[in-house]
DNA sequence: CTGAGATAATTGAGAAAGTCAACAGTTGAA
DNA sequence: TTCAACTGTTGACTTTCTCAATTATCTCAG
């Protein structure tokens, strides 16, 4: 929205109507839950946008992250960290090997698990990706000083992996 | 790439650690924007169960909170704030007014637009998955300290409305 | 006042994502 | 061995997302 010269005109405005900004005051607003949502949507946003070029999503760039993470996630293991179906998972690695970026391994330890390593491309294109990734996440977080971005990083780190039980 | 400091356990090459909380030591879980997914589904998981009872869901619990809220929103700063496409709006308030909770008003300075505002049932309705969304989402908070939330909730406002501003 | 262009709500179609059940191969234990 | 549980996979189904087109209304230049 170009805010020109219009702005300050108050063309018998009645006071009720000023803007979206208006329902920043509103209780959903100040849900923690909805500003979560909001942020996600916000930064999923700018991360597709600048994974496009790469041919990514924030789903299949999540999956390349864990494979070249070298923690030999399993597909049931990707699943379950990322809250996704196990069909979704079958999916997403499809895509990524038919592509040449991971490969399925058999788990010596049992050959009903999946492992999923990258290739040397699936590295080299995890590199480039993150470091796009990375750049639109400081760029999301542009408001916020050095200091309070790893706050906010922690404290979502301990509500993001707090539910062990249920 | 991934140096992680084998300062707690000395098993240097994690050829199979069980348990999917190796997973948290990678790098996509030290992405704030990752994190934040991971809240929000958390979260709406969670408000999706409660609201399952009053047969609302997180979106319609959204649009009715908004409704509720005294700020008189139209149908597309609902599409606007809540990042919807205006058809999805539609659908959701043609639930909420059937079954009674809201009502489309004209607007008097521009008839184009529809103002949500809820029956004297809606406010109830309201009232009850308030107060069961705010119980869930302190459920979900409980890894934090009173102190911890109220900054959580600060870094995410100045967050999640930062772009708007841009 | 009138016509052109923009905006709000609505509908419908198609793509993408989420959910769920069933199945084959494998594992671990009685 | 036999059987219950688990992993990956497929397919069907539902929900959500995205976009184009339509109608009614508004704004504004002429």
């Amino acid at each position: 929205m170009t805010e020109t010269a219009d702005s300050n005109v108050r063309t018998a405005a009645p006071p009720d109507e000023a803007g979206i900004e208006r329902l920043y005051s509103s209780e959903l607003a100040n849900e923690t839950e909805f500003l979560a949502a909001r942020t996600r949507s916000v930064g999923s946003r700018r991360a597709n946008e600048v994974l496009a070029s790469l041919d990514l999503k924030v789903r299949s760039y999540s999956v390349l992250s864990l494979a070249c993470s070298g923690l030999n996630p399993s597909q049931r293991e990707l699943a379950e960290f990322l809250f996704l179906d196990p069909s979704q998972i079958v999916a997403l690695v499809d895509q990524l090997e038919k592509r040449g970026a991971v490969k399925r391994k058999a788990d010596p330890r049992d050959r009903r698990s999946n492992i999923i390593t990258p290739t040397a491309a699936g590295k080299k294109l995890y590199a480039e990706a993150a470091a796009e990734v990375q750049a639109a996440g400081e760029s999301a977080l542009s408001a916020l000083s050095p200091d309070e971005r790893n706050q906010l990083r922690d404290l979502l780190r301990r509500v993001a992996f707090a539910d062990q039980q249920d």
